[in-house]
DNA sequence: ACCTGAACACCGTTCAAGT
DNA sequence: ACCTGAACACCGTTCAAGT
């Protein structure tokens, strides 16, 4: 490609423009004209890319995704490490786009990048001994955790922490006083939570899987 | 009041029609439009009741967290049953009204009603001995996962349970394929993942508020 | 092939006008 | 006092027209 020639635009460049700005001014101000003026087009030159807004979102959210498999890298350690692992990277990537929260809220649709998170998670477990309906209990407690208590930090943003903030002032409690004075204290707060509920999470399923192994030895002894 | 006398509105018929729409096809296509048609008035009707959307969405809110301080009923039982209780009435109302999901990640500004609730658990948190810094951890953990899980099961309503079925149909596990074929035990599933969570964290406030109680009374003798 | 400009249906909201 | 009808700004989206 000769220099000063114009190379036209691809999806990925919509597609990190959107949430640049998704990430900053949140994600109910990203509209088709701003994103236009972001990547320096019309409002209308978006849908050469994307068959709708819908789509964009879906290829945000794979974007983030995709970013997240790449930090996690291959799979090493315990199975209980590798949750932990997961546990860890999601947590980041929420912090770091914290678009990603009103995302997933917002879009329904199981993607590949998601599902492939996913499927490490399912991994983990089965090697620690869980199958059938014990698996997929087990797995749904640990979405719902990790996901869950991630949502409710950040589903507000940009607002979550002036919000929460609010909240906790609104409690008229001294303890809760005290905390409401800075946001720092406030994240940290929710990040002790994240990793209290994550860590008894974990120490539950280590003990329900050697229960189960004890289970199934029993039956086949 | 004369029979066949034409009563005017109250803002409740607002918010109980609202809800009732809501619940049914989703908070994404409540429009201002659609109320004026429930309500049997014209669009602009509204704006003699409420100030604005959000106004509406707040007041829709405070409706719902009044029916569960309704249900919840004077505390009664240990601390742990209270929280347990709150817990119990919290999923039910989410369950009854899928609406609240989507109104509480879309509303922020804490009120009255959601504060009452609020108040309840940090009463039990304190009676189990929590204090500072340990009280506001505690609570930030009990709502966390509490409204965490619910938020997850429920966030995409009315489409919520064929979202996730689709999701676990995704994975391409025998075990997710099984659970897969029908929706009931999918929401079976999630509700033994909520139950599973807050027995977690009640157990580990009993143990920190025992550590908590050792640790003053070893200060202070 | 890639982009623009005008247009359309729909949304929340305002406001003068009706009873 | 309560409600209506027309209008406005803004949204996502379509499509014929430009290069």
């Amino acid at each position: 490609m000769p220099p000063g020639r114009k190379k036209s635009l691809t999806p990925e460049d919509f597609v990190t423009v959107a949430i640049a700005y998704a990430d900053v001014h949140g994600l109910a101000a990203l509209t088709i004209r701003v994103i236009g003026d972001e990547v320096g087009l019309t409002q209308t030159a978006i849908y050469r890319y994307f068959h709708d807004k819908d789509e964009l979102a879906g290829a945000m959210k794979e974007y983030l995704f995709a970013e997240m498999l790449t930090s996690l890298g291959e799979p090493t350690g315990t199975p209980r490490e590798r949750i932990e692992r997961i546990a860890v990277e999601f947590r980041r990537l929420f912090a770091q786009h914290p678009c990603m929260a009103n995302l997933i809220t917002v879009l329904s649709s199981p993607m590949d990048n998601s599902t492939a998170v996913t499927r490490r998670v399912v991994d983990a477990l089965e090697q620690m001994g869980f199958s059938g309906r014990a698996l997929t209990d087990s797995y749904q407690l640990v979405e719902s955790v990790l996901i869950g208590t991630t949502l409710i930090d950040l589903y507000g943003s940009p607002y979550h922490l002036t919000t929460r903030l609010e909240r906790f002032r609104n409690v008229r409690h001294p303890a809760f006083d005290d905390i409401s004075r800075d946001p720092s204290s406030i994240e940290e707060t929710n990040e002790q939570a994240y990793v209290t509920a994550i860590r008894l999470v974990l120490d539950h399923l280590d003990r329900t899987a050697t229960e189960q192994a004890r289970a199934i030895a029993h039956t086949s002894g």
